[in-house]
RNA sequence: GCCGACGUAGCUCAGUGGUAGAGCAGCGGUUUCGUAAACCGCUGGCCGGGAGUUCGAAUCUCCCCGUCGGCUCCA
C-alpha cells in the first residue's frame, strides 16, 4: 500500500467534489445534495434539471470531464461566509438543498464553502489543493436515493465512485470487488447446489436443496445442543394464531405493515407469525410461575413470515419467510445482567465457531417514543452496559435508537473480506409482559413482573448461511461440509473398496460418498471434487487397495498424504472436534 | 414501493430489422485412466410475458412481471 500526502477520507471527499463539478458543466442547471466520502469510496446527490437521470452511459463521460478539470490543476479554494451571506449566495444560485442544510446550522456558527470550477459547495473540508492531488478515481454506478432517505421528499440521483492513494490501490480495490462478485453467495449457493430462489414459488422465499439442507441441519444440531447446555428449554409453536393474539401482544398496532394479511378460518381471523414471543409468552402463562423457575429461557428455531418490499429482497440475506434462532428469557430483575452476559458468551462462543472472531457491539438507548417506566428503562440500560463490560467486549453507544418497547445490543460480525453483517442482538421488552400481564410469585408470596428478553444469536438461519458462504467463498469447514469425504476410485475396479470405507466412515459418524461417475479420467473426477469444495478427496487405485489405505488430497491446499483407514478417521475426528 | 440497468438453452454469454448461436452442463457411445477438463455424436429456446410499429421483430415503441445496483427498513 503506498502512503497518500493526505487522508483517504479528504481524497475521497474530494475526489466527491471533483465529480459534482463534472456534472455542473455537463449538466447546467443541477442542484447538489450531499457528497460525503463513505467506506471504500464517495458519492454525490444531485437534482438534474427538467427530471433527467444519469444512466450508465453518464458516467464515462462524467469520468472524462473528471480528468480534464484535473489536467487544468483546477484549485479547492475555501471561503467563509456568514449564515446570512451563505444563505444568500445559495439562494441566488438556486441550490434549494444547501439553502436547507444552511438554515439547520446554529445561527452563529461561520460558515465555510469550497470552490472547484464552477463548483461551488456548502463543505466543513478539508480539501486537497487542487484537482490533480487526486491519484486514482473511478465512478462506479448510479442510483436513486431520496433526499434525507426518506420517501415524501424529491428522490435525488446519486452517482458512487471510489478513490485511492494510487493507481495500484485502485486496481487492488476493484480487484476485490471482483472477488466479492465470485464469492456471492447467490452464484455459490447455485454452483454448490446449496439452495434457490424461484419466480414460481415468489420472493423472498428459500428452497433448501439437499446440501443445504445438510449444513444447515448441522448447524441446527450444533445450536440445540449449546443452548440445552445452557439452560435453555427448547419448544415448538405453530405458524398461524388468532389475529387476537396479535392485537394482544401490540403486533397488529406497530407491525402491520410487516405481516401477511388475515385468513379467515370458520369465522375468525388467523394471521401467519411474524414473530415468536407471543407463542413462547403463552407457554409461560399456561400456568402460575414461581421465582424458583427463574430464569425461563424458552428457545426455538422458529421459521417466521414478514412481508418486505420487493424492491428490499436479496438472496439468503434479505427474504420474506426466514428462520430466527429465537429465545425470550423471562427473569427478574437482579437476573438482567447475569443473562445478558450469558448470552454474549454464548454469542462468541458460536460465532467462534463458525469462524468469526471479530466481533462489534452497538448499545441503542432508550428513544424518545418509549412504553415501560423509567426505572425500567435505567436498569436495563445499566445491565446491558455491565454485562458487555464484564465481558471486556468493546462497544458503541447509540443513544435513542433502542426500540419503543426496550433497550437493546447488536452484535455484528467482520466476515473474511472485512464486511460487517448485524446477526445477533439481545432485546428487552417492557411491553409485552405489561400488555399479558405476566408475573411470577415471588419469595415474598406476593405477584411480581418479571424481565422479559428477547434474543437471537444467528439472527435468522437463511442469512447465517448466506453470510457463511461468502465468508468461507463456499469452502466450508470440515464439521459444516455436505460430504466430507469424497472417495475416489482411480478406476472402476476400486468402486467396490470405496463403497466398504464410506460405509465405514459414516459408521464412524461422518459424511462421504464415493464418485458416481463411472468411467472417467482421474484428472477430472479431481477437477469435480475441487470444484464441489469437497473437503477431502481420498483417492484409491490398486496400491492402496492392496495396502489398505487410501491417499488423501485437501483440496484446499492441494497437500496429497497417505493414509491408513484408521489414521483418515482420527484426522477427521480432530479436524471436526470443537475447539 | 421509488431511481437506474438488465432479462436469449440448466449455467456463462454472442447475436441490434431478414431462417436463433457458442462454450460448459445434460443424454448416447467409445475410453478404464494415479491427483484441476479423454474422444465422437445428439438433445436442448414462445429470445421473461402482453400489446403495437413493420412485408418481416430476439432486435424498434408502450405496458406488465422478474432480477441486479442503490434509497428506506430490518433477522
Amino acid at each position: 500500500m503506498s502512503i497518500p500526502s493526505v487522508d483517504l477520507d479528504t481524497l475521497r471527499h474530494s475526489a466527491a467534489h471533483l465529480m459534482a463539478a463534472a456534472v455542473v458543466e455537463l449538466f447546467p442547471g443541477a442542484e447538489y445534495g450531499i457528497g460525503p466520502s463513505i467506506e471504500d469510496g464517495f458519492y454525490y446527490d444531485f437534482l438534474l434539471p427538467g427530471e433527467a437521470r444519469f444512466t450508465d452511459e453518464d458516467l464515462p463521460r462524467i469520468e472524462a470531464r473528471m480528468r480534464d478539470i484535473q489536467a487544468r490543476h483546477t484549485p479547492y479554494e475555501r471561503s467563509e461566509l456568514s449564515r446570512d451571506q451563505a444563505l444568500e449566495e445559495f439562494r441566488r444560485l438556486q441550490q434549494r438543498f444547501k439553502v436547507e442544510l444552511i438554515e439547520r446550522i446554529p445561527k452563529d456558527e461561520i460558515i465555510s464553502c469550497y470552490r472547484t470550477g464552477d463548483f461551488f459547495d456548502l463543505c466543513r473540508g478539508p480539501h486537497v489543493t487542487e484537482a490533480g492531488a487526486i491519484p486514482a478515481f473511478a465512478l462506479l454506478h448510479p442510483a436513486g436515493a431520496y433526499w434525507h432517505g426518506d420517501e415524501t421528499q424529491p428522490m435525488l440521483q446519486r452517482i458512487y465512485g471510489t478513490a485511492w492513494g494510487s493507481q495500484a490501490d485502485l486496481d487492488a480495490y476493484l480487484e476485490r470487488l471482483e472477488m466479492a462478485r465470485q464469492r456471492d453467495h447467490r452464484r455459490v449457493g447455485r454452483e454448490l447446489d446449496m439452495f434457490s430462489l424461484s419466480e414460481e414459488l415468489g420472493g423472498g422465499l428459500v428452497l433448501w436443496h439437499p446440501n443445504g439442507a445438510t449444513v444447515r441441519t448441522v448447524i441446527e444440531d450444533y445450536w440445540r445442543r449449546e443452548h440445552r447446555r445452557r439452560g435453555y428449554k427448547l419448544v415448538y409453536t405453530p405458524h398461524v394464531a388468532r389475529e387476537h393474539l396479535w392485537e394482544v401482544s401490540g403486533h397488529l398496532g406497530f407491525f402491520a405493515e410487516e405481516m401477511y394479511g388475515p385468513m379467515e378460518v370458520e369465522g375468525d381471523r388467523y394471521r401467519i407469525k411474524p414473530m415468536s414471543c407471543p407463542f413462547h409468552i403463552l407457554i409461560y402463562k399456561s400456568r402460575q410461575r414461581s421465582y424458583r423457575e427463574l430464569p425461563l429461557r424458552l428457545a426455538e428455531l422458529a421459521s417466521v413470515y414478514r412481508f418486505q418490499r420487493s424492491g428490499t429482497l436479496h438472496g439468503l440475506l434479505r427474504v420474506r419467510g426466514f428462520t430466527q434462532d429465537d429465545a425470550h428469557i423471562f427473569c427478574t430483575e437482579e437476573q438482567a445482567e447475569p443473562e445478558v452476559a450469558g448470552v454474549l458468551d454464548l454469542v462468541r462462543e458460536m460465532m467462534g465457531r463458525f469462524g468469526f472472531h471479530e466481533l462489534e457491539i452497538d448499545l441503542s438507548t432508550r428513544p424518545a417514543k418509549a412504553a415501560g417506566e423509567d426505572r425500567m428503562w435505567e436498569l436495563a440500560e445499566a445491565a446491558l452496559e455491565r454485562a458487555v463490560k464484564s465481558r471486556g467486549m468493546e462497544f458503541q453507544v447509540n443513544p435513542g435508537e433502542g426500540a419503543f418497547y426496550g433497550p437493546k445490543v447488536d452484535v455484528h460480525i467482520r466476515d473474511a473480506m472485512g464486511r460487517r453483517w448485524q446477526c445477533a442482538t439481545v432485546q428487552f421488552d417492557f411491553n409485552e409482559p405489561e400488555r399479558f400481564d405476566l408475573e411470577y410469585i415471588g419469595d415474598d408470596g406476593a405477584p411480581h413482573r418479571p424481565i422479559m428478553v428477547h434474543r437471537t444469536l444467528l439472527g435468522s438461519l437463511e442469512r447465517f448461511f448466506g453470510v457463511l458462504l461468502e465468508h468461507y467463498a463456499g469452502a466450508l469447514p470440515v464439521w459444516l461440509s455436505p460430504v466430507q469425504v469424497q472417495l475416489v476410485p482411480v478406476s472402476d475396479d476400486q468402486l467396490g473398496y470405496s463403497q466398504q470405507l464410506v460405509e465405514e466412515l459414516e459408521d464412524a459418524g461422518f459424511r462421504a460418498e464415493v464418485y458416481d461417475r463411472p468411467g472417467r479420467q482421474l484428472n477430472a473426477k479431481i477437477r469435480d471434487g475441487q470444484l464441489a469444495k469437497v473437503p477431502y478427496l481420498a483417492v484409491v487405485g490398486r496400491r492402496e487397495v492392496e495396502a489398505g489405505t487410501v491417499h488423501l488430497r485437501d483440496t484446499r491446499s492441494g497437500a496429497q498424504v497417505a493414509l491408513t483407514k484408521d489414521e483418515l478417521l482420527d484426522r477427521l475426528r480432530v479436524e471436526t472436534r470443537p475447539s
